[in-house]
DNA sequence: GTGTTGACCCCAA
DNA sequence: TTTGGGGCCAACA
């Protein structure tokens, strides 16, 4: 996205050039509710698919984030809870999912591709 | 500065 | 089918 360094706006250049983490968090805000999506199609939306590693790093920062990112509902690409361990309890993960009205077996959601979201339909 | 570690993913064998 | 290795790069030690 371009922006002009002469310009003398500095508030829109800040907003126009949002750092990676909070692309991420956008993205993840607009999962629906009872979807779900991976750190591979996040990366992938925002241009940099081989940087997946990064968006899993972006949700272990997002605790500290002042937005309500819901991270539950990124796993990775087969559909297993990869990221459980970062909540206060190993079941916290599963059960914001089961709220949701997600099934979760072992870690692993039922009828992935169904619950599937993909966020490069939203661009 | 260097080295290692990950909420990952792809592909070759 | 299951592995192993490479790529990736911010965060930490």
């Amino acid at each position: 996205m371009n922006y002009n360094v002469t310009s003398n706006e500095p508030v829109f250049c800040f907003i126009m050039e949002k750092d990676f983490y909070s692309q991420v968090y956008e993205i993840v805000s607009l999962i629906p509710k009872g979807k779900v999506t991976t750190y591979g199609a996040i990366a992938k939306a925002l241009g940099v698919a081989r940087s997946s590693r990064l968006v899993g790093t972006a949700m272990v920062n997002s605790h500290s984030s002042k937005l309500n990112v819901p991270a539950h509902r990124v796993v990775n690409r087969n559909g297993l809870l990869t990221g459980k361990h970062h909540y206060e309890t190993s079941t916290q993960m599963m059960e914001l999912l089961e709220q949701e009205g997600l099934k979760v077996i072992n870690d692993q959601i039922q009828d992935f591709h169904k619950a599937f979201w993909d966020p490069l339909n939203e661009i």
